[in-house]
DNA sequence: ATCCATTAGTCGGACGTCCTAGTATATAGC
DNA sequence: GCTATATACTAGGACGTCCGACTAATGGAT
């Protein structure tokens, strides 16, 4: 799950992950390292950005994965969607779906339903605590993570690109 | 753990992290738009990595968290090091590398002894097979992930110089 | 010399992710 | 109409991460 870094917190010297690609070149493998060194850093980037949004969303009981899917139904013409189609949104494998629905339907955010011509469907909506908790905890998220990121400069619109070549690349859309 | 991503590799229409972007600003968070970008971004290129090198690792029954700790150690001088500096070297909580030593050493790979000053300490020590798979281990993970990664131009190096920033800002060094 | 705060590591639990397998329903082929 | 395949979801398990609590050992303060 997630990340308070408490221990993490702690000032290292010098950088690992540059350490890490000096080691790589000395070992013979320069034609690795910066492919190395771009997925290590996207790992502990990763770890971070993770532990601050979860720390935001804790006092509402909610973690990032179970608050995207509520979002996802927040954003919803009808406010309910097929589990199915949140996986996919989301671009989690179905039993992730699964699992984030359980929570949040214990919580009274969300309510599950049967699909009206296709029984094999379970349809999911959001419901009013649900929709009311989603604005409360976007509203956090906003004002205390994503709307300062820790990006100097360019740094921000330039990592979105990138990234965004690199889904493209992977076959996301 | 980790992905094969077998479900998500189905392409979208559209890039759902762009269509969020659009509901953000249409709900007037216009502002903490690009700081959810750019999170959702990095949580979703995490995805796709780590996929990547889980796949390129499981033929010799590793995983990245346990190739990471066996390749500090054998980086390391004397092939040996205290469990709490292979946690802050891998930036992770201090029971995350009590878990993945406990598998590295039913493994055969790494080998724990008592500190000889410090009985509180706890050594761990690479064994031959160790030092054996994480050459081969690294070996496939070059050729099949490292060597060309999906990035197009100066997006390789313009990543790491970013992350490289973030990482800085969060305190990591 | 003794007591107490700190440090090192482990244990158990919560959570998210994936995978495999299984059930139920829908649809296509014959 | 009946059977075979495909689809939607759930169940159970593995794994990594974190947190809180616990044990053991160290070292400083008195």
């Amino acid at each position: 799950m997630v990340p308070m870094l408490h221990q993490a917190r702690q000032q290292l010297p010098y950088d690992p992950i540059e350490e890490a690609g000096r080691q790589w070149v000395s070992h013979g493998w320069g034609e690795a390292a910066n492919g190395m060194l771009a997925i290590t850093s996207l790992m502990r980037a990763h770890q971070i950005a993770l532990a601050e949004v979860e720390t935001a969303l804790r006092p509402f009981g909610l973690t990032f994965a179970r608050y995207e899917a509520l979002m996802v139904l927040f954003f919803s013409r009808r406010g309910s969607l097929p589990m199915g189609i949140i996986g996919s949104r989301l671009q989690v494998h179905q039993t992730s779906v699964t699992n984030a629905i359980d929570r949040l339907e214990s919580a009274g955010l969300v309510e599950r339903s049967v699909h009206p011509t296709d029984r094999r469907t379970t349809i999911v909506a959001i419901t009013e605590a649900g929709a009311r908790l989603a604005t409360t905890a976007t509203d956090a998220l906003n004002a205390q993570v994503f709307s300062d990121p820790p990006f100097q400069g360019d740094d921000l619109n330039e990592l979105v690109a990138i990234l965004r070549r690199l889904r493209q690349t992977a076959g996301d859309f």
